[in-house]
DNA sequence: GCTATTTGACCTAC
DNA sequence: GTAGGTCAAATAGC
């Protein structure tokens, strides 16, 4: 390897702390954030085509694929609704490839996501139950995951939020019963997200989870953990799972390409496609949806650490760091965490 | 004792 | 009137 490369991959990665130690003020700076992440992008990519020369190495290799806390992908998804704009409904198309893998660490189930507005008239229901008003007009984001097939199946997967149950029912037409669940967090910080999971008829590994309400409890000063966006690094592992179909889309201009490439996932915009397993759809006119993150979580009192990740881990794919670096200091400690879990008392007076 | 889950009853949109 | 959604008392687990 010529000493240019491994200059350029070190300049690479002194980039990228530098980004990382300023990081702290550059997510109030999303214009300058994104610049900095682009160069870093720019530099990688520049020695990565002399790998690819030099060694002959194939131009695309096999996109690895990083997995994120839904939570966190959902507050993705939320900032790219915000960056969309005032696309054209039909350029509002974006894909988000997950890939089930096998490697360390937490490994999300591929999943469908697909959003919608709850009050939208002309979005015909993929259900054939009938449109029911809601009394606030909540966009309803609607999700299938993957249910492990051994184990316990029946605990809903993982998503990245601390819920608790506060009913199941009987659904007609169903052989599965629904359960309702709300943040954890609804009374202490008055957060009005709400869920619901039920097994699906014909799939019994499958959940379809409904989303309704946007998380708040993270945006509390003392609120449990939630992460901005440029913090979507922390809740990142790198997986060396099969290589996955190429997703068949068409970018267009958008910060959001860019971030994908940062991230090494494939993220685009497009005129169209299908949804297709362990593809995200998202679609709709969302408003200020999208919940937020944790960078942890409980469920049925169990907690999961999700792994984190240098960026230059992210940008190698090499998953091999078992650091907690200097990014800390962006994030909420989980024994905060706990500390606003223990406050969240039991709701009385009912 | 505190908190989460279960589950029958009740409320509400359709 | 019916089905979906929520409440809240009872219960379980730590």
């Amino acid at each position: 390897m010529d000493d240019s490369t491994i200059t350029l991959i070190l300049e690479g990665c002194n980039q990228a702390r530098e980004l990382e130690s300023n990081l702290a003020s550059l997510v109030k700076q999303p214009q300058l954030l994104y610049n900095s992440c682009d160069e870093i992008v720019k530099v990688f990519d520049s020695a990565k085509k002399r790998l690819q020369s030099a060694y002959d190495m194939p131009h695309e290799l096999h996109p690895q694929h990083i997995q994120i806390d839904p939570a966190i992908l959902q507050e993705l998804l939320q900032s790219i609704d915000a960056a969309r704009g005032n696309l054209p409904e039909s350029s509002r198309m974006i894909n988000v490839e997950l890939q089930q893998g096998s490697g360390g660490g937490l490994h999300l189930p591929a999943m469908d996501v697909t959003l919608h507005s709850a009050g939208g008239a002309s979005g015909a229901s993929s259900s054939s139950q009938r449109p029911r008003k809601r009394k606030e007009n909540m966009e309803v984001r609607v999700e299938r995951m993957a249910a492990p097939k051994i184990g316990n199946t029946e605990i809903p997967p993982e998503d990245g939020f601390t819920w608790r149950k506060y009913g199941q029912k009987e659904i007609m037409g169903s052989r599965f019963p629904r359960g309702y669940f709300r943040c954890t967090h609804q009374k202490l910080y008055q957060c009005p997200a709400k869920k619901q999971v039920q097994r699906l008829d014909d799939d019994p590994y499958t959940y379809e989870v409904k989303y309704r309400g946007d998380h708040t409890c993270h945006m509390s000063a003392t609120a449990p953990s939630i992460l901005p966006l440029p913090d979507i690094t922390r809740a990142m592992t790198t997986t060396t799972s099969e290589p996955p179909p190429l997703t068949s889309t068409t970018s267009t201009t958008t910060s959001v390409s860019s971030l994908g490439r940062l991230l090494s996932m494939d993220v685009s915009l497009s005129g169209g496609g299908t949804s297709s397993g362990g593809m995200i759809e998202v679609s709709g006119s969302g408003s200020a949806g999208g919940a937020g993150t944790s960078t942890g979580t409980r469920n049925y009192g169990k907690e999961v650490e999700y792994p984190v990740v240098d960026m230059a881990d992210v940008m190698f794919n090499t998953g091999v760091s078992n650091t907690i670096n200097s990014m800390d200091f962006l994030f909420p400690s989980m024994e905060d965490k706990w500390d606003s879990s223990s406050r969240d008392k039991k709701d009385t007076g009912k």
